[in-house]
DNA sequence: ACATCCACCTGCTCGC
DNA sequence: TGCGAGCAGGTGGATG
């Protein structure tokens, strides 16, 4: 559910609501939100205590905190994660599973995960020339950073053996982009989900970026997919792209291109959507 | 180095 | 009504 756009209106959230503010207070509930923090809740609260947050970035799904002292507090919503921005006066939710007070008194920052596929860390190992912090360098840009280079990208999906869908979720190939968006931009570039990537065209490999790029520029506009209350931004607002989407969850649906009824499959373990006139099945397995 | 599979979670919906 | 199965799906470690 969250993929880049969502992911990034919580970044602009959080940017809006905590960047500049002193830390006063850290609370943990559980312990599977901080298992990637391999110090341990104790750990991070006191290293966290005291810290002003200096910014609020991303690359792909990932979110991260520059704090004042050159260390990072790193954020993944997984499936379910949520950043709420809340007066100290509201009582705590059912999937409450960390909260930031501010030395200002001001909203609280909220972190509610119901699946706990999400989580925090705290590094300090230091930024990539990108700026981005080391424990996310196998991350590879995504493609509206200006980290991002398209040639690069062609190359290498190119060089893969494997269907173009699952390069295209493959985060150390391309970063941001979840099942959702990936049958968005397959449709949008005509391509069947198991089009073998070594057999691609330089050509389609553009049409499909494009496609990405496009999709993903449209959802932050739009503020991003929202199919329930489990993915609400920063500030408590969901996001209405759902309402553009052209396969994804549209089973049945005539294709709004040529009128075919869209189709659901699995593919991966996954539902896969897709327009069986537009984006045709490979004839003999791989072509 | 690359590709594939599955565990990790909770809660909702569906069918019997 | 109860209950189990299926489903949602991002990540990363294990296995090939």
């Amino acid at each position: 559910m969250p993929e880049l756009p969502e992911v990034e209106t919580v970044r602009a959230g959080l940017e809006r609501w905590v960047v500049g503010r002193r830390i006063a207070s850290v609370e943990v509930r559980g312990e599977r939100t901080l298992r990637r923090h391999l110090l341990g809740p104790a750990d991070f609260t006191a290293r966290l205590t005291g810290r002003r947050i200096a910014a609020a970035r991303r690359r792909g799904k990932y979110l991260w905190l520059p704090l004042d002292d050159d260390s990072q507090l790193l954020a993944h919503l997984g499936m379910s994660g949520q950043f709420l921005a809340l007066e100290p006066e509201v009582p705590p939710g059912a999937h409450l599973r960390a909260r930031l007070q501010f030395d200002d008194d001001g909203p609280e920052l909220r972190f509610h995960d119901q699946r706990t596929f999400g989580g925090l860390a705290l590094s300090d190992a230091g930024i990539t020339d990108d700026g981005v912090p080391l424990v996310l360098s196998h991350v590879a840009p995504d493609p509206i950073e200006p980290a991002f280079d398209p040639e690069r990208f062609v190359t290498a999906i190119r060089r893969r053996r494997t269907g173009v869908k699952r390069a295209i979720l493959d985060q150390t190939l391309i970063s941001g982009v979840g099942n959702i968006y990936a049958d968005e931009a397959l449709w949008r570039a005509k391509l069947h989900y198991a089009r073998a990537t070594d057999r691609l065209r330089r050509s389609d490999v553009e049409r499909l970026l494009a496609g990405i790029t496009a999709v993903l520029l449209e959802a932050i506009q739009a503020g991003g997919t929202s199919f329930d209350a489990l993915y609400v931004s920063v500030n408590g607002e969901s996001g209405w792209f759902d309402r553009s989407l052209e396969v994804y969850g549209q089973d049945g649906e005539p294709c709004s291109r040529c009128g075919a009824l869209i189709v659901r499959e699995h593919f991966t373990n996954r539902s896969s959507y897709r327009c069986p006139k537009c984006q045709p099945k490979p004839r003999n397995g791989r072509w």
